[in-house]
DNA sequence: GTGAAAGCGCTAACAA
DNA sequence: TTGTTAGCGCTTTCAC
């Protein structure tokens, strides 16, 4: 059947073998030019490319991917991008992946999801994928996933995407850490920790760093209050927080979490920072700009995606090379004007209703 | 050459004839299975499933689009996904073409990128997509696009998408009228608007629509104020307005300029809302729990991003059915503590340095 | 209901 | 430096 003819699915477009004829060379010398390989002459380059520009042609990824066995592509299973952080790692894998060559498929898995991660992987498969990234999974018991093709784990343990898969992590355990020892350092005798869902790994993380730095210290260590990184859920953790005695200092595993409790801790009479100190986790765009302006911890998602697709791309084009460790992202807290020294006097001295003081400016204070 | 030999590129997953062969059918039989075509016996169709079960077999894409021309899958511009109102677009987006059985391609196009969104659509075309969903553009004053499948414009006129575009939008002048009208509802003389950036057609569309609440009213226009959408930018206009006389009301075009400003104005010694009262717009998860808690307006992204696929699946599928128009979205006006009727006495008798008095509880109230 | 044959548009391997 | 040949794994068409 000639083309052009109502066979359904023949599109009109030019293909290769037009260009050739047009440009007076072979169709495969097309497929030199535009797989920018060597051996091909400038003057027939440059005829190639004019007659492919005249006929408007576009390499067929379909009949690539069916002749070379490479899709050029990499799928990310996402989870609840609505959150800022995987949000911002979206980008941040989207740009590092495009300027690595390779074109994005997306899968939103949303918390609660039928088939999970095992089914947005499987899907992604299908549809074709020379690499995955799972960006910031939970835990959801499964066993590990078996894929055959390179995985990135961002934010859990590699071991999560199975046996062959690398990870980079935005080193949330050292913020959380980071977080809490600038708490202990400004003389809190022990930090709270209002923790994200624990079946999250990145939320575990954060528990962990906490924990780790009251050790440390050998600091007592408070029941954990678990939210659900809503602002709501931080709203709740601070009524909470403030009908318990001897609570001075509270890290909150986001921003959002942190911001609710502050309005909670506020409302009960408490003030931030001058009775209680509450460090938040993330630096979303707003947490500068609310009162008081919140001291929190800044993750480093572009160099770890950047890291991530570093790695996953090399286990993709030389599977057998060593997969170079991802380096230690830098730990960046933002001092603002939620933390400070804890009340001299008892918390019974505690002045109910008193409106806080003018809050410092919103100027970020990196360290 | 054998399979598996060394040819690269050539895998050795299964094909639709290893598990032709394995059923005792011809390779047709198994592409109709997995087609779910009639004339299929259920005899054989069991047998087909389970051959293709026990060799693990999965339909290859690439060869699929090959033959039949169609991608099944969607391709999306996305512009600066960090913003909480693209990111939820896309969200519903992802979980409309899932649902419709579309998969998902990605293109962010930062702001000022070179190429812009004619780029991410030639890379779109490249990638091979069924159609495109070109996302809350900002207008680059480039002519339309020409391209050779259907578009559905997100937040945007249809015409930016080319002649045969369709289009859908969260309805932001309606909104923006809603929030305008619900100040002068409260008894403001004039409201002032904190735009967003004039180059995103989003930020028109509620410029516009506070200018027509106005004119309906007949009250004064004043200078509208230009932000980027940042809590840095409505902090800084916060700051101009609370050395402008006269200002009672602003609405500003997204929460988190909405909370610079109110972070700049409490800053100058003015309280939201007994001097100045506030309206944001997205209804971002924080914005219940700053202080005040923000009267905000809720944006129905859902609704517009499976109304919208339906839309673009229908230009696909059905290329000359008329297209059904798209519903108008719901006005969703969330009322909280950052508005309420203007002062009595006048500017003068602003308490300079006084604390705002404790807002209402967080709770919102639609209407 | 099922099967055989002919491509879809490209890349891989090899030849010239 | 360029061309030839043989598929990649499906869907399409048409025959049975």
């Amino acid at each position: 059947m000639a083309r052009g003819e109502a066979r359904s699915g023949a599109s009109t477009a030019p293909r290769g073998v037009d260009v050739a004829r047009r440009a007076g060379v072979s169709q495969k010398t097309v497929s030199r030019v535009f797989n920018s390989e060597q051996y091909v002459s400038a003057e027939v380059r440059r005829r190639v490319l004019e007659a492919a520009e005249e006929l408007g042609y576009r390499l067929n990824s379909a009949a690539r991917t069916l002749a070379s066995g490479r899709t050029r592509s990499i799928g990310v299973v996402a989870l609840g991008t609505a959150l800022y952080g995987p949000a911002s790692l979206l980008i941040g894998i989207e740009r590092a992946a495009r300027d690595a060559g390779y074109a994005l498929r997306v899968v939103n898995t949303l918390e609660g999801d039928p088939g999970g991660v095992a089914g947005a992987v499987e899907s992604l498969l299908e549809q074709g994928v020379d690499g995955i990234v799972v960006s910031e999974p939970i835990d959801e018991g499964s066993v590990s996933l078996s894929v055959d093709v390179p995985v990135l784990v961002l934010g859990a343990p590699a071991a999560f995407g199975g046996p062959r898969a690398v990870a980079a992590g935005v080193g949330a355990e050292a913020l959380a850490r980071a977080a809490t020892e600038h708490l202990l350092g400004l003389g809190h005798m022990t930090v709270h920790h209002l923790a994200g869902p624990q079946r999250w790994f990145a939320a575990r993380d954060r528990l962990e760093g906490w924990r780790t730095a009251l050790a440390a210290r050998g600091r007592e260590r408070p029941a954990v209050i678990e939210g659900d990184w809503s602002a709501a859920s931080g709203y709740a953790a601070g009524h909470e927080l403030a009908a318990t005695a001897g609570v001075t200092a509270v890290f909150a595993a986001n921003d959002d979490m942190a911001i609710g409790l502050v309005r909670a801790l506020t409302e009960a009479g408490l003030r931030v920072p001058d009775d209680v100190s509450v460090v938040g986790f993330d630096d979303i765009p707003v947490s500068a700009y609310v009162t008081p302006p919140l001291t929190t911890v800044r993750q480093p998602f572009d160099a770890v995606a950047h890291d991530g697709l570093r790695l996953l791309v090399q286990a993709i084009e030389k599977p057998d090379a060593e997969p170079a460790p991802a380096s230690d992202p830098p730990v960046e807290l933002v001092v603002r004007a939620s933390t400070a020294p804890p009340p001299t006097r008892g918390p019974a001295s505690r002045a109910r209703g008193s409106a806080h003081a003018p809050p410092a400016g919103a100027t970020p204070t990196t360290g």
